[in-house]
DNA sequence: CATTAGCAGTCGGCCGGCCTGAGTGCTAGA
DNA sequence: TCTAGCACTCAGGCCGGCCGACTGCTAATG
């Protein structure tokens, strides 16, 4: 009848969760007995666990089995009966020594970065890596790679970097791309996107048909780059993914993780607020995500922007442990990236 | 007694190979007497296929069931039985038309021919890019991250691009960074890393102590990336690994498929030689690879440079297709990146 | 009136036996 | 040398029984 969750059912339920957390498999009344410490009788336990079923907190796979949690029991769980714990020492440093380095590669940085977290936590860790280029030209350069192609390299004010293979209609020489280069770069540097005009460079700059050609090309296709987003993901332990539910719905998730929409849609609101985010089983919007959870958050990436970080593992995994590393984690790599004192 | 692999074993060996790679189950007698072109009873065949069992081409998974080809009748079809059609015309139009485009950002080219490639052989994909920086300094550039960190962008001769992360143990003030960023790339553009010396920087150009301990940790970074070899690896169709074998091997194989030395004992003697490779199961070097079959190839890269791609699929899967594939594949990539012929 | 001991009931998982069907090897005859 | 026929083998599906884990219910208890 009691409609309301006192303390006795808080501690059961909390018992049943961590006890499926750990084990896998469904909890019985007896179980609950010796692990939870309310001194009561498995009949007891019974009846409130029984309670707690009607209240949507516990489901039965079959009759004569134990309780498992049910969404909802995770929801209230990370809400309400989960303390919330730093990571532990040998974890934690795990996470500093990753940071530790004086010199450190970028990308390499990030793909670590989602390999360790995937590892600490036996989950698929995601990082997300937005760079608006909605910014200035800091440097142009043009690599000739064949007679009628061309890679246009770019470097924003920012920092941000962009390599755009160019074909043109009619083959250049060595010599013209290095002039178009030095030129590109010295009428381009400084400007963002909307004051890039391919007509005026032409009247500014003297090339013969084919170099006037590649500056028409490269300043398109600067333009488009100055106008894009640059999005990049790096993903760690997918082989954790086949551990934690059915060959298919690995199959399906594993499919939808290389399509970029999938990660986009899943980790691009995180950007908006910059608080801790969990998304318990139904609760994710994504059909390919509803048997997992979902656990991310957002870090700064300097130059006022943010990029965002996540995991995606069983509903049923360590929710305390697992919210504690990306937390870390995605201080560690805000501090590093950017660090308003140094 | 026949020891010799006569006329018609060749075309009951053929029909065992292609019926299995087609249903994935044991093949029969029956089944060869309808699908071979031999006019001889399934009697005849059996005694046949015994004799192929003994020659070491077949295998049966138990008494009463058909034959399965063992890894060195494979071996046998692609050396001696299968004939090599060029990719379908539907096929060819689609890594065609990845290539078509007159733009196009660089990495994205990778990651999309590895995904495409995985999806047309229903394998998964591997493109490896090694990019030898053994080159001399086109650019250099540093951004300022905060009062202690920088970002350096090195840009060398060949169009290759690095971005390192430099922690100082001075903070620097934004002027600093910008005089000692012109400075380092007047200084070092057009020099190879032996001739980089860092006490020979400082006595030429005269900074503060925080932009002495800049100039330092850029110079030692270029020294370090001009000498490294970056090596990138693109993978495509990581879902296609968990449909063809049981989730223990898959989750094996895609634990491997993370890790840097994995991919590359793989793919790295690819690049010696220019002609296309198969390993079948056990002619695999790599244990995690025993069980699956590789098809690679290399492709130029330009500036002499080599790449290389190929696929890891099921033993049994289609030779004459995914070799087509592939070939094709790298055909269009070498093509793009490096052009001899315009 | 909440709690508890006891008991009957439920059901998944496992084991063994049975049957079926696909496919084989062998033999005798053409 | 080939083939028809036959006895044989064995995986896989199906059934029934047993075991054990766990439940819900009831009646007794402080």
């Amino acid at each position: 009848m009691a409609t309301e969750i006192d303390g006795r059912k808080k501690k059961i339920l909390l018992a049943v969760v961590q006890n499926f957390v750990l084990t896998g498999r469904p909890v019985g009344s007896g179980a609950v007995a010796q692990s939870a410490d309310v001194a009561v009788s498995a009949a007891t336990i019974r009846n409130e666990l029984s309670a707690l079923e009607e209240m949507g907190f516990l489901r039965q796979p079959h009759t004569s089995a134990g309780r498992v949690p049910t969404d909802v029991a995770y929801r209230y769980y990370v809400d309400s009966l989960m303390e919330q714990p730093r990571p532990s020492g040998r974890d934690a440093e795990a996470i500093e020594r990753l940071f530790a380095a004086q010199t450190r590669e970028i990308e390499g940085l990030f793909q670590e970065a989602s390999v360790l977290l995937s590892r600490l936590t036996h989950t698929t860790a995601i990082v997300f890596a937005p760079f608006s280029s909605a910014d200035a030209v800091r440097h142009i350069d043009l690599v000739r790679l064949s007679d009628q192609r061309v890679m246009l390299i770019i470097i924003t004010a920012r920092g941000q970097v962009g390599r755009q293979l160019l074909r043109l209609s009619r083959p250049v020489t060595g010599d013209t791309v290095q002039r178009v280069a030095a030129f590109t770069d010295r009428v381009l540097t400084g400007l963002t996107s909307d004051r890039i005009d391919a007509g005026d460079l032409l009247r500014r700059g003297k090339f013969g048909s084919a170099g006037s050609g590649l500056v028409r090309a490269a300043a398109e296709a600067v333009v488009e780059y100055m106008g894009s987003i640059e999005e990049r993901v790096f993903i760690g332990g997918t082989a954790n993914i086949v551990e934690s539910a059915t060959p298919e719905w690995a199959q399906t998730l594993l499919e939808a993780m290389e399509k970029q929409y999938f990660i986009l849609d899943l980790l691009k609101d995180l950007l908006h607020e910059r608080r801790l985010t969990v998304r318990i089983g139904e609760e994710n919007r994504l059909r390919e995500l509803q048997r997992y959870s979902f656990v991310g958050t957002s870090y700064p990436l300097g130059h006022g922007l943010l990029g965002s970080l996540g995991v995606v593992g069983p509903t049923s995994m360590d929710y305390a442990r697992t919210i504690g590393m990306v937390e870390y984690m995605a201080e560690n790599l805000g501090r590093t990236l950017f660090n308003p004192r140094g």
